[in-house]
DNA sequence: CATTATTGTTAGGCAGCCTTACTATAGGTC
DNA sequence: GACCTATAGTAAGGCTGCCTAACAATAATG
């Protein structure tokens, strides 16, 4: 009974290594390919930029979760870059459309590029059982996170 | 082929979507029982300090991976917030070491008494599956885990 | 036309972490 | 014991990333 607990807790202890060591990613940045070092955020902008070209800030902060205020900072640190671009949008004179520059392409691809070694990887490693893993993993993370998420809404109404 | 990379991509996805939902609890914090909202760094140190009363500032910190100054200035605010106890140590008189107090016990309980209540939710979801889904999630964190520091490592090589 | 809503920017503040510099104490070594 | 070095902890100052609030410009709506 207790052995099933510490089970969990292991579980837990190693979502937060996971967690932590995406965040540490953080520190020196990674460069895909552009000279840049880019934070998680960066590059998680440029993909989402990069997936869906031509938003407008108030779009792209949303899709982020992130405020306009801040969304309007990182975009101008990306353009200062030249990682981005922000042009006027055709039909109206108020909103910024948000695109990515060459160098952000590249940047783009190389993300991509990581993604696919670390597929690569991961296939290597269950060769046939490829398939089975990933629905196994991805059903193990949904139901992780649908866990955490109804435990976090409980949170919240308990001091709402 | 590229069905298995999109299943590899989702379970990317939802490992961030994983982080961003522990990160952003951060955002008002817990209550454990005291009424002081907690960041999940500072449960994590009462919950260091919990299971491990009496380390120095020092040691603490390297568990911790933060630096002793951040250590110092988060027992700091822990002390004032009258969750721990930092007291000089017997034997010498450089040493702080650092305890819980009632109302950092009562944080303490309060937090494993909510990872019970997960393991609680996760038990009752799987019923009599709990054991070889516990098995099979261990597996599949720890896997990524080494998956991601295998990544990360050759990403500071490729650098370093 | 006047009001209200929307888009984006800027200013100012806060939290958490870091490095650097410092004090106090401890442990050798001669 | 005197001297040097190492270690424990603190304080100051800086950086980053996020937020809210206030604002200017531009639509949209009555």
């Amino acid at each position: 009974m207790d052995d099933l607990q510490n089970s969990f807790d292991r579980m837990q202890d190693m979502v937060l290594a996971i967690v932590d060591l995406i965040n540490t990613g953080h520190k020196d940045g990674v460069d895909y390919g552009t000279g840049d070092r880019l934070s998680p955020v960066e590059a998680h902008t440029i993909q989402a930029v990069g997936d869906n070209q031509g938003l407008n800030l108030t779009t792209l902060a949303g899709a982020m979760h992130v405020t306009k205020a801040t969304m309007s900072e990182r975009a101008k640190k990306l353009a200062r870059q030249g990682l981005l671009r922000k042009s006027k949008a055709l039909d109206n004179r108020k909103e910024i459309l948000i695109t990515l520059t060459e160098q952000g392409r590249i940047v783009h691809k190389g993300h991509e590029e990581m993604h696919r070694k670390m597929f690569k990887f991961f296939a290597s490693h269950y060769r046939d059982q490829t398939e089975e893993q990933l629905e196994l993993f991805n059903r193990a993370f949904s139901d992780y996170l649908a866990l955490a998420r109804s435990i976090e809404r409980r949170e919240k109404t308990h001091k709402g």
